[in-house]
DNA sequence: CTGTTAGCGCGTTCAT
DNA sequence: ATGAACGCGCTAACAG
């Protein structure tokens, strides 16, 4: 059926110990004979096995990636393929894994994985601030990981882009506008202290306000509840009604930009001459809204490049096991949900 | 360093065949030393190694997956994170590959899948109407294969939205709606005819007006440079100046839907009272543009369920090699960029 | 019921 | 420069 190094050996009488060095392009083999078992071998239709090379070897060259399958995210899905380009290139396969929230995450994900041996993990969407059971295994032996996801500040070998800092230049930039009553949207937390996600976004606001010497209060900070339809339309109502109501808006993402930029229309506020909105990932969304919605690009493309070399050392054993977390700056879009305070 | 059968059969004074059994549940080892065996292996964190269950057994259990590293589409992310789901759940593991455009397109691809021994291949994106050489080996070997993109009408193991269906409909809508002045709004082929992408839209678009009885003719449809940025602003540019302007537009995808929109404004026309517009893929900006975009939606779930269905099948030996393709009717979703005719 | 043995396809060490 | 032989971890056929 298929093709092996023994049928190349048979074709070529020699054994399979010769095709296989000659294959790998071995210095040990005299030039002809090379020559001849790579030709036979095309000829033949050959393709290696490498299931039986990992097996042998003790090494696979495919790695395991952890994605998270109820959330859909264009930028991530970006930062995938980029990634995965990347791969290719140095001959890596990609083993991938749609994580269902279940009641021990990542446990079937990391099962699957370790069986298939990959040599490095990518793993996303880390829901919890503290490291998952199965994944805190494969950590302790020391194997290749590398997190995408901003889940915290004591994290380690995470690459992501910096929230924070995102949203702090988003803070200046309207606060270069002219304005002086921001507000920050975000969705709902139950918990005494908001997710991880929402604290880094928290975090940048203030640190932008602080900056600008403009005073923070917990009334800066619009909620909405994420999972009801109606959250952003009692979020917004809330927000137009308020007493002192904000002049500019930063937001969650650019879905929830959109989404507050269709309730303020509805309660009869235009965007950008009453209030500016900001968004987060310059997804096609900001870019086609019927307002382009100014906002921050993750810097997708360097992300992939740092994640792969760092992946790459690390399968070959030339890098340290762990290296502090890598934050990337992320680019202001300036389009039209934002402008300066009327006269 | 990783545990084997042969360890849990040293621990428990067997050797590794009964191990090899007891773990896979046969019955023909007793209970007791099965439930032993069971135990200790899970004590002693055992995992199986599949690339050597494989190797052995001639079969993999992980089936590879091909996607366009160039565009992004939710949609299709949508589609392959739902297929995932299943897959896993059919204890399926996926290996990804992402295909970047080249000289021979889907080789190193299906090279690189086939080193890894998948069992089947779920392709996406035919660029070519015409079955790549590098897939046409896999297939005339009558190994798994399934396509999810509608590359044309004589193609098989494909299956995908019925796009063709999706756009007689919205079309019947919209000629429901009193419009008899209708355009569609396409990308520009370069060649004699136009991509199968675009074919199956205009398909639609014509078999729609047949049905209600309308003329067709070429000046029905608004090409667009896809590429260059300014491509439907000049499209956009020629519709309004048009003798006999249209009152309600079809477009390629929801994206394109957008634009037109954005483009439209900018020429003062207002959506939906000057102009209808409708989308195509539900996708998120359809939902969330400040006016909501009337769309169709694909039935992603479902033609996740069929694909990983026929897929089991054919790797199980059970279904038969080819069939014919599977097209999926799409659902209108009617928001806010359609209206009937002015009085 | 359990032990023994033989590979799956490949890489590699030890001979020659 | 090539051959012989072993083993990676696992399944399966054959004994008993």
């Amino acid at each position: 059926m298929t093709v092996t190094i023994v049928d190349i050996a048979r074709e070529v009488h020699m054994t399979h110990g010769t095709v296989s060095r000659a294959l790998r392009g071995s210095q040990q083999v005299s030039r002809e004979t090379r020559k001849l078992i790579q030709q036979t071998a095309r000829k033949m239709g050959y393709m290696p096995n490498s299931l039986a090379r990992s097996l042998r070897t003790r090494s696979s060259n495919t790695i395991g990636i952890i994605l998270p399958s109820d959330v859909q995210m264009e930028v991530l899905q970006e930062r995938v393929a980029a990634t995965a380009r990347l791969a290719h290139q140095e001959n890596l396969d990609l083993m991938t894994y749609y994580n269902w929230p279940e009641e021990h995450p990542y446990q079937r994900a990391v099962h699957s994985l370790r069986s298939a041996q990959v040599a490095g993990l990518i793993v996303s969407h880390m829901c919890e601030p503290t490291l998952p059971e199965a994944l805190k295994d494969w950590v302790d032996e020391d194997r290749p990981i590398i997190f995408l996801t901003d889940y915290g500040r004591e994290s380690f070998n995470m690459i992501d882009t910096d929230r924070v800092e995102g949203f702090r230049l988003a803070t200046e930039y309207l606060v270069g506008l002219g304005h002086r009553k921001l507000s920050i949207v975000l969705p709902w937390w139950d918990g005494p202290t908001p997710s991880p996600n929402v604290q880094v976004r928290l975090e940048g606001f203030r640190k932008g306000l602080q900056e600008a010497g403009l005073p923070y209060s917990p009334e800066r900070v619009i909620t909405y509840k994420a999972m009801i339809e109606e959250g952003m339309t009692e979020a917004m109502r809330r927000l137009v009604d308020s007493p002192d109501r904000p002049t500019a808006l930063l937001t969650y993402n650019d879905n929830a930009a959109a989404a507050c930029i269709q309730e303020l229309a509805k309660l009869g506020l235009k965007v950008p001459k009453d209030i500016s909105v900001v968004g987060f990932n310059d997804s096609s969304i900001s870019r086609r809204n019927l307002i382009p919605i100014t906002t921050l690009a993750q810097p997708v493309e360097e992300m992939a490049r740092i994640t792969m070399r760092k992946l790459t050392d690390m399968v070959r054993g030339e890098g340290a096991k762990r290296f502090p977390s890598v934050l990337c700056p992320p680019k202001l879009m300036i389009r039209e949900t934002t402008a300066g305070l009327g006269p």
